[in-house]
RNA sequence: GCUCGAGUGGCGGAAUUGGUAGACGCGCUGGAUUCAAAAUCCAGUGUUUUAGGACGUGCGGGUUCGAUUCCCGCCUCGAGUACCA
């Protein structure tokens, strides 16, 4: 009934809190640089991902997506999808759900009421005081008249520190006392509010009750503050740290919970609150809702139009909404995001068109919203789109399709996208399911980490140094100099300063890593006056210094310490020895022209090396046209299988390359035997031999393919091709499956020897090679012979003969009467297939 | 700090449910071929040794006939996360 009495613009407020996606004012991380929005993982250390600008929190009006209301869900779901564990962990405790209760303690004469949700209710009888979040809502409601100065400082100068400076600044304790008491819902006693920023205003509820005997930093502020410590815990010693410990916790002081272990007081203690009607059990999550707001001009644009403020949506069937034309890609000078500088962007209710912004009458024609929607609205749920073929212009996919290709099989990808992309397209596919509109509730069914492939950076060592007085000012001395004193001081101290601060003396020398060993390990480089100038090496650097610095040294008034930091070389200009080429690093940048080396008495300057990601500020990029122009993209496409792992991080070094090289020209040559080398199979029939590593190998590659173990994969084709040279094979019948088991390795050999071969299509439609078990089975065993578990020989068996035939064939050899030197065995193990172990 | 992962020759890395540790490749050594080099081919290559062996998968224990593999404790490195009440 009440509802029909709103207004459209109440009611539409009303349902924006129940919305999907929504809009309200939340503090966002604003970056002013970018100026726009940043998502929570978009932030790296405080600072953006992209450029690294500082980042400040900001309240606006900004589309959310209810992220949360799917918490559970996404944490349930992980049980059903085959990723990484360390990827499901970080999703974890990203959503971060946590049990406990909330409690409401009552402001004394007072309305108020503050709400506080805790992961330890039975420890309720052990609070001591309060504490709200600086941005709490109630802090100036129930700050008293006294305290207010005092709070409004406090409050003012957090909200001044940036999220970095918070970061940064976790030991120092700050607060404040609000003035006002709570009363505790049991006891009645009176409770101290305080404010205090170590309590975070976007979890929970703000506020917390604090507990000091069980929790460190609730102590920690306690101890700070002077604030009483109640100990609560049975035989507890909390004279020097809080007791965290919950399985080892029996309640005590605590009235009707007295004697109770943590579970049986949780338990209990939830019951009362929920009878007293003070609160209740609860599970809190970690996760925030998402922010769907982005003031760029790349970003699907909100089918949104503004009427009396709220926000309306644009009939379904005119979508889609396409960006409007603007002059420039940026925000407008009054800060609007840049469609703000758009003329047509307007929506006419009537016509149901995009119109110019100079027909809005706010009656018919209304503002259009100026927010784009951030990456992740369209990388969430793509994929989808991929497969439908026929309807793609109807429907962004159809049922029959995605019925068929359901959802992804194999995502591979990085973990860095683990609390993003990754935990939104979960959620985008699981309301998608919601809505009827896909028939799975998750998108990546299985998921892989690939390794980075990373690079070797190259850094030479560009000299520092420091110079300080090493003649100490006579105090006796000044007082006799009268006025001069001050002179000689003012010139001592400007002339250190001076040099600190332009650094120009050794500043454009540098040494190679011996050297910069060298000057790590010795203490040569520090402390360096004029008696130093015997020392050869010393030498070295001094006829580098320019003449109007030498008195640095010649003079016993100050001292100079030497230090050296490590600079990145372009890895190019360093050769496999990691040696510098010296020139081409002088003419590298202009900064290095007049740079001057000192190098090992051959000439010759080495760098480095450090294993970091590859990237362009790093100058360790290596361009892979370079390897395919040298061997070809099938010897650098098997290489990269080669080199490992694909879960695992890597180096780039191509030290082992010529390996693969080699082996792709053997395999060319298995086709290639006859006179001359030209190409040449037989169409006899194959040896068992040949079947034999034919079939070996089929049975290896298929489990491989199935496991991703792409790197044992190539060991076992080079096996192979070792093999059947050796046996001297050109069999069709071998040749042909073989060249298919290869060509999802290295494709283009593979289809040039399938076309030799006869072929007019290509190899990559050929049925994959059938693994037949009869090829591969063996008669007799070569059995390790162990004794006490060391293998001392082996003996080859018939495999079908009884353990009691294995046994005596065993205890007959002569070397097993060498090796048991007369003694007698206490006991023989047979394993049939496997191992004999004589133990004794 | 917490969570997760990983430690094997000179190097990258193999090793199925506990069953011959070091496959395969690089590098290195020696040899063949060559006027020479490249390329190619052959042999050797964990450490140590009194040449019988002994010791070897980060360290210390344990289970087992037998452990790179399973269990307990520690060390080191890497990744993620960070006042979450």
């Amino acid at each position: 009934m009440e509802w029909l009495d709103f207004s459209e613009t109440e009611k539409q407020e009303i349902l924006l809190k129940y919305r999907l996606t929504y809009l309200a004012e939340t503090e966002v991380n604003w970056c002013p640089q970018l100026g726009t929005v940043l998502a929570n993982d978009e932030i790296v250390n405080g600072v953006s991902e992209r450029g690294g600008y500082p980042v400040i929190r900001k309240k606006m009006k900004q589309w959310s997506m209810r992220l949360t209301a799917y918490a559970q869900r996404l944490l349930d779901g992980l049980d059903k999808i085959d990723w990484p564990q360390p990827l499901k962990d970080s999703q974890t405790n990203w959503i971060g759900r946590s049990k406990g209760a909330t409690v409401e303690f009552k402001i004394q004469n007072s309305e108020f009421r503050i709400p506080v949700f805790t992961t330890r209710p039975d420890t309720i009888f052990g609070v001591s005081f309060m504490v709200l979040a600086p941005e709490h809502d109630l802090v100036s409601k129930i700050t008293t008249a006294e305290q207010k100065e005092a709070v409004e400082k406090y409050v003012e100068a957090t909200a001044k520190r940036s999220e970095r400076e918070r970061m940064a600044d976790v030991k120092s304790i700050t607060g404040v006392f609000t003035g006002a008491y709570a009363e505790h819902p049991f006891t009645g006693d009176s409770i101290p509010v305080w404010i205090g920023d170590y309590v975070l205003a976007g979890y929970g509820t703000g506020a917390v009750m604090s507990v000091p005997c069980g929790d460190q930093r609730d102590y920690d502020f306690a101890k700070h503050f002077n604030l009483p410590i109640p100990n609560i815990f049975k035989d507890a010693d909390i004279s020097e740290e809080a007791y965290s410990d919950k399985e080892k916790t029996i309640i005590t002081n605590s009235d009707f919970l007295n004697g109770l272990n943590y579970s049986e007081a949780t338990e209990k203690i939830i019951a009362a609150l929920e009878e007293k009607g003070v609160g209740k059990g609860k599970i809190n999550y970690r996760l925030r809702d998402a922010v769907f707001s982005r003031q760029r001009y790349w970003g699907e644009p909100f089918p949104i139009y503004y009427k009396d403020g709220m926000p309306q949506t644009i009939p379904t069937e005119c979508l889609p909404l396409r960006l409007p034309e603007v002059e420039k890609y940026l925000p407008t000078e009054e800060g609007e995001p840049p469609l703000g500088r758009a003329d047509v962007w307007a929506w006419n209710t009537e016509t149901n068109e995009v119109v110019s912004n100079d027909l809005i009458d706010h009656k018919t024609v209304f503002p259009l919203e100026l927010n784009t929607m951030p990456g992740w609205a369209g990388s969430s749920w793509y994929f989808f789109r991929y497969m439908e073929d026929e309807k793609r212009d109807e429907v962004f996919a159809s049922k029959e399709a995605l019925d068929y290709w359901k959802n992804v099989d194999l995502y591979i990808g990085g973990s860095e996208h683990a609390t993003g992309h990754l935990l939104y397209s979960r959620f985008w596919v699981k309301f998608m399911h919601d809505r009827g509109l896909v028939p799975v509730d998750e998108p990546f069914k299985k998921l892989i980490n690939q390794g980075m492939i990373l690079g070797e950076s190259a850094f030479v060592y560009r000299m520092n140094s420091k110079i300080t007085i090493s003649e100490i000012p006579d105090v006796k001395k000044f007082a006799q100099m009268g006025d001069e004193w001050a002179k000689e001081l003012k010139r001592l101290f400007i002339k250190n300063v001076e040099l600190k601060a332009n650094n120009i003396l050794l500043s454009n020398i540098y040494v190679d890593y011996n050297e910069y060993k060298r000057i790590k390990k010795e203490k040569d480089f520090s402390d360096i006056t004029m008696k130093d100038w015997e020392n050869d090496r010393i030498q070295a650097y001094y006829h580098l210094i320019p003449e109007n610095e030498k008195e640095f040294f010649d003079t016993d008034k100050y001292s100079v310490s030497f230090s050296a930091d490590g600079i990145h070389a372009d890895v190019t200009m360093v050769n496999n020895s990691n040696e510098l080429e010296i020139e081409a690093f002088k003419n590298w940048r202009p900064e290095f022209k007049d740079a001057e080396f000192i190098t090992e008495e051959n000439g010759i300057f080495k760098v480095s090396r450090e294993v970091e990601k590859m990237s362009k500020s790093k100058y360790n990029v290596v361009n892979p046209d370079d390897i395919c122009n040298q061997y070809g993209a099938d010897t650098l496409r098997m290489y990269e299988m080669f080199l490992g792992p694909l879960e695992q991080a890597k180096p780039w070094n191509t030290a082992g390359i010529t390996g693969v090289h080699g082996f792709l020209k053997k395999l060319w040559k298995l086709y290639h035997s006859s006179e001359n080398e030209s190409f040449y199979v037989s169409e006899d029939s194959a040896s068992k031999e040949n079947l034999k590593t034919l079939h070996k190998t089929i049975k290896k590659v298929q489990e491989d393919i199935e496991n991703f173990s792409f790197n044992t994969s190539v060991s076992s084709f080079m096996i192979a091709v070792n093999e059947l040279s050796a046996q001297k094979c050109n069999s069709r019948d071998v040749l042909e499956p073989l060249a298919i088991l290869i060509s999802p390795y290295a494709p283009h050999i593979a289809e040039e020897l399938w076309q030799k071969l006869g072929h007019s299509e290509s190899i990559s439609i050929a049925p994959f090679p059938k693994f037949e078990e009869k090829y591969l089975v063996e008669s007799t065993k070569e059995y390790p012979i162990s004794f006490n578990g060391k293998m001392r020989f082996t003996l080859e068996l018939p495999l079908d003969i009884s353990k009691e035939e294995i046994e005596s064939a065993v205890m007959t050899h002569e070397k097993t009467a060498q090796y048991l030197e007369g003694r007698t065995p206490k006991k023989v193990i047979i394993v049939p297939g496997k191992i004999v172990n004589i133990v004794g």
